[in-house]
DNA sequence: TTTTTAATATACCGATTGGTATATTTTAAT
DNA sequence: ATTAAAATATACCAATCGGTATATTAAAAA
């Protein structure tokens, strides 16, 4: 077991992935990360293949960050039409949480990584489909429980859902106005009122 | 008139607009936009001060170029309420034709520059607040023809537009998938319908 | 405690970065 | 045609880039 190259690899995450966050691939450095860590040339490339490699596990640890305290709010209830209620409800909440992790790694990588890294905008793009997924899932629990209407396309509003979401996250971290965020989930929960809810 | 040099000046801008567009700042060179335009350092640094002025032509020059087709798209008719299918009209056909250009400014400049380029950054905050006060008083117009509901907040209305638009881009680009577009486009026409319109 | 191995630090590589000073060429004025 | 001025090309700068080879240190095994 070696506990001590694993520990540094966590750290070497940890920190990187908030400058890549920010930064971009490209326009982050290792200097960057060496800066940022207290360590050296050697102990990056000891535990990581290459910049590529590393930029890779700094972006797969800031999704769980970001999105494994969604799956734990969505435990809070059994109900799909209230999860519904839930994802809003975090989402009033996700400006200063992904703020302080230097923004939304969906919508930075996704479009830092669209002209330039094909294969981080793979695992970007894997990602939304991940999450789009979930989001259908839950409404076709809701219609299989009688909870959300039987006439609508799951899949259709997963992805409008995750749209305006994604719009919101743009415009609040670009304008650093949260009120884009707050009024765009009134918005998908009137949505929800009106289209989806029986 | 120094003609040749306004010439030189505007055929680099047209060059590296869509290279800073779909880079960004940091991760597009100098060198990129020599071998580019096929000019030399001397021809860029004798047209532009520094690397960041040259970027903000580049964004004003693309912003230009994907605005105003959209201001003349909406000439085409006086009534605010057609104006705004006009809008979602216009933006069923914005992939292919964003595309071509390296993608969306407001998008790709407005996240690049989030944690690097303030000053770029500041420039995109009011391309996009330019956009949603003329999208508000369209919506004022209406309310004042009559065409469109009076108790309802315009330039809350403007952003919400504006914001979904934004995330349908976003989707659309990073998934190379038209249909968020597309079927955005028809919520916010179904918005149009049943909470403006009268 | 000694030896072996794992992990990190240091020094260096060629290539590229933004930018500048100067030389050269092209254009315009005389 | 000659001269003056404007515009572009060339050569160079220190700093930084990602990455590697090797030296050194820290940990584990003997």
């Amino acid at each position: 077991m070696t506990t001590k190259a694993a520990l540094t690899s966590q750290h070497i995450i940890e920190i990187s992935a908030p400058i890549f966050n920010k930064n971009g691939y490209a326009a982050t450095s290792i200097s960057d990360i060496t800066k940022a860590t207290g360590l050296t040339k050697g102990a990056i490339y000891g535990n990581f293949k290459n910049k590529e490699e590393l930029a890779y596990a700094a972006f797969k640890y800031m999704v769980k960050s970001l999105i494994s305290p969604l799956s734990n709010h969505l435990r809070e209830s059994s109900s799909p039409i209230k999860k519904l209620y839930l994802i809003t409800d975090f989402y009033r909440n996700y400006y200063p949480f992904s703020k302080q992790l230097g923004g939304c790694p969906i919508l930075n990588i996704g479009v830092d990584a669209n002209h330039s890294n094909s294969e981080l905008l793979q695992r970007v793009r894997e990602v939304i489909q991940r999450i789009q997924d979930q989001l259908c899932s839950i409404i076709e629990n809701g219609i299989d429980a009688g909870e959300i209407s039987t006439n609508i396309n799951a899949m259709q509003y997963a992805k409008r859902i995750d749209t305006m979401i994604q719009g919101a996250i743009f415009m609040t971290h670009t304008l650093n106005d949260n009120y884009y965020m707050e009024d765009t989930m009134n918005l998908i929960d009137e949505l929800i009122d009106l289209k989806l809810k029986i």
